[in-house]
DNA sequence: CGGTCTATAATTTTT
DNA sequence: TTATAGACCG
């Protein structure tokens, strides 16, 4: 039964053309304050679905059109491709109609990541590597984690290199010098090893990885940060000048800032405090991988002077939706207090439901799912089912294949994980940089070219004993050394075919298509696609699977990688450090696509499609949905099991609970199952502790399980602990009269 | 050298 | 229960 009528037209867009004026009679006064702010620090509280984009991107239009900043002095940064984009393109559309289509030539609205590595492209001398540094995806780190490892004698087993490589990341994230990471290191307990070895495991294998990377001119995420701020930090001239050319800095999801993003502002804010930083410290959910909370609630100190204001007028939620996630945050103590409103009214109640086991719970919900869009003519994609993590969207997977429901997984293995993109890709690293081993050690016997393990182990020898990278010594043992014929053969024809790439690439020279820069990108991406020939790959996918339409299909997809090299976005010749060659081309593309994993060519229909979403609630952060269904609101799911071990600060997992609640406009399940079935065996569940934080009033109960509700025995003891001291209680009263 | 088999570990969240 | 990473054999 719906109380309320949905209105499905998209909110706040600008109303037919405006003539040589900015139209800001949409914005509520918050909002417009917000946008007429110009100079000095500026901190906008923005509560979920308060418009926070909407007030970003009018302010950025009124920066361009009504102060006459040139759109090149403007820095717009975001966590996440899709807020750059999403961001960028809204500008766009709203100058468009007021300074035409070249209003935001030069706006640069990027990641934290993507802004570092235009900066050290230019000044990658400044920090001891050349302009061609690749970036390491995090499986390449793995490998380099795991050889060093096995290098200095420590096994693996006991020493989770995922575990070294995210320790590894936090003091990077922390930006911690030496002694500093050391200090950190000593205070970590590690998984598995009671003594602590830990922290003189971390500390020989963290200068050794640094080391490492540079000499395969290679940067891991992290790096590109901790990099950059160093750069700026030591180079007054870079700061200065950078600092001087990015007038207007605009900062989305500031919560969410690690002490690294927060320095590189600082150093990017030298010459002017003309900083806009938009968040809400209520869906702070980053910090265990490094983000600092304090950098928003003590944004004014560090910004003297800052004007502050609260956007907490919700254009999204019913206010049922709402008071139940005022009720659920307003636990939590360390935040600007707020809360938000609406004027959507009531609305329905929330549905809670409780079923017996986790499979039943994936088919409850399919099938009121199933009843909704029958009954209410919804479409599929204004169902979300929310997730606290990663490993919970398998059984919903399974009842909505059955059911026929089409669904988008997000976060799913990325495109890039396929291991013939990875091999793919490595061709054309190998070629922007003959240095990384990483990548050459993935392709060198693929296809298969008769270089078995005991060749690559001699050629990795010379290597080490010559100082040379592993593709050098491949060179020489082409002509010279102690491989067996096959591997010779398969070494000199590796490195004809690279040097062969390699000529072509560079061969391929922007000059020469004198501004017709999409014939030089398609040039680019034709000798992509030779390069797959040369390689070999057809063959090499179609002998190594039975199924000829799927080595097919996988060939497809390379030869699209190949394509989207020709619909890449080109910077102006003009500019600095824009491509001048196809290799700087690929370079560029190649950085893209490690940077953006998440939405890949499988987005390509991604826009209008009708699937349902199926993510995890870090992933839900900044969408909306019609109807949300958050599942698995268990003690051990939603507080995560390792967040209560940890005995610590259950707010970042209340906080979590509070972004999935923020994310529904109409309708909410909250949906817990009273068994969950692990490796085979039903373990019995209590529901989330933070459920009870929210008033009875707004529920509508069910209980669709057999068995009562269970009670762990600490659980049960602690109740009845609480009866005996009730009965006690009263008793001594008692006794007293 | 490459494929198949078996033992073992595993379920936070990600740019 | 399932996925993956080494071991081992052809």
């Amino acid at each position: 039964m719906e109380v309320h009528k949905i209105p499905t037209k998209p909110r706040s867009q600008p109303s037919g053309k405006t003539n040589k004026k900015l139209d800001l009679s949409k914005l509520n006064p918050e909002q417009k304050n917000a946008v007429l702010h110009v100079d000095g620090p500026l901190l906008i509280l923005a509560g979920a679905g308060s418009g926070k984009t909407n007030t970003m991107t009018h302010r950025i239009a009124y920066l361009l059109a009504e102060k006459q900043i040139p759109a090149s002095r403007i820095l717009g940064l975001s966590f996440t491709n899709k807020a750059a984009n999403e961001l960028k393109e809204r500008v766009r559309s709203l100058t468009g109609t007021v300074l035409g289509p070249r209003a935001t030539k030069g706006l640069i609205v990027s990641t934290f990541h993507s802004l570092c590595v235009k900066i050290l492209r230019e000044f990658a001398g400044r920090v001891g590597y050349t302009p061609q540094f690749s970036i390491l995806d995090p499986h390449d780190q793995e490998s380099i984690v795991k050889e060093i490892l096995k290098l200095i004698n420590i096994d693996a087993k006991k020493f989770d290199p995922t575990w070294v490589l995210f320790q590894i990341g936090q003091a990077k994230n922390k930006f911690l010098s030496g002694e500093e990471a050391g200090a950190f290191f000593d205070t970590l307990k590690g998984p598995k090893v009671a003594y602590d070895d830990y922290s003189i495991a971390l500390q020989s294998v963290f200068p050794r990885y640094q080391e490492r990377l540079k000499l395969l001119n290679a940067m891991d995420f992290d790096d590109l940060l901790f990099n950059a701020v160093t750069l700026l930090e030591n180079h007054a001239d870079v700061r200065e000048s950078l600092s001087r050319r990015f007038q207007f800095i605009l900062v989305d999801e500031y919560q969410d800032t690690n002490p690294s993003q927060f320095r590189l502002l600082q150093a990017l804010t030298s010459t002017h405090h003309n900083i806009c930083v938009v968040g809400d410290d209520d869906q702070s959910i980053y910090a265990w991988r490094g983000a600092d909370p304090t950098h928003i609630l003590n944004f004014d100190h560090y910004y003297p002077g800052t004007k502050k204001i609260i956007l907490d007028q919700n254009y999204r939620s019913t206010e049922t939706i709402l008071s139940a996630a005022n009720q659920v945050i307003s636990k939590n103590s360390k935040r600007y207090p707020k809360s938000l409103w609406s004027e959507r009214g009531a609305g329905s109640p929330i549905h809670t439901v409780a079923v017996e086991d986790d499979r039943a719970e994936s088919q409850m919900v399919t099938e009121e799912i199933l009843k909704r869009v029958q009954e209410n003519q919804r479409p599929w994609k204004d169902f979300a089912i929310l997730y606290r993590s990663n490993a919970q969207s398998r059984i919903f997977e399974e009842a909505l294949r059955l059911h026929q429901i089409p669904y988008k997984l997000v976060g799913a293995l990325s495109f890039l994980d396929r291991r013939e993109v990875k091999d793919l890709l490595s061709y054309w690293k190998l070629v922007v940089n003959p240095k990384d081993d990483t990548a050459l050690r993935r392709v060198i016997n693929w296809p298969a070219r008769g270089i078995g393990k005991s060749s690559i182990e001699r050629i990795h020898q010379d290597a080490v004993l010559y100082q040379l990278s592993f593709y050098e010594s491949m060179q020489s043992h082409a002509v010279q050394g102690d491989l067996n014929e096959k591997a010779k053969a398969g070494t000199k024809a590796f490195c004809e075919l690279q040097e062969r790439l390699s000529a072509q690439l560079f061969g391929i020279v922007r000059s020469e298509y004198e501004g017709r820069d999409g014939d030089f990108l398609i040039a680019v991406s034709e000798w992509a696609k030779r390069s797959l020939e040369a390689i070999g790959t057809k063959a090499a996918l179609l002998s190594e699977d039975e199924d000829t339409a799927k080595a097919m299909k996988r060939f497809d997809n390379l030869e699209e990688l190949a394509n989207a090299i020709g619909m890449m976005d080109l910077a102006p010749a003009s500019h600095e450090g824009s491509p001048q060659n196809g290799a700087m081309v690929l370079q560029e593309y190649l950085s893209q696509l490690v940077l953006d994993s998440k939405e890949d060519k499988k987005d390509e229909d991604n826009e209008n499609q009708n699937a349902l979403t199926l993510m995890t609630l870090h992933g839900a952060k900044g969408l909306e949905f019609p109807i949300v269904f958050l599942v698995g609101l268990e003690d051990g799911c939603l507080p995560h099991q390792r967040t209560i071990d940890e005995g610590t600060d259950l707010s970042e997992e209340r906080r979590l609970f509070y972004v999935g609640i923020t994310r529904a406009r109409d309708e909410l399940y909250l949906v817990r199952a009273k068994n969950r079935i692990r490796y085979g065996k039903a373990i019995p569940r209590n529901p989330c502790r933070f459920l009870e934080d929210i008033p009875q009033d707004l529920l509508l109960e069910r209980d669709e399980s057999s068995t009562p509700d269970f009670r762990s025995e600490e659980a049960q003891k602690k109740h009845e602990d609480e009866i005996q001291n009730f009965f006690a209680e009263i008793q001594k009263r008692l006794n007293k009269k």
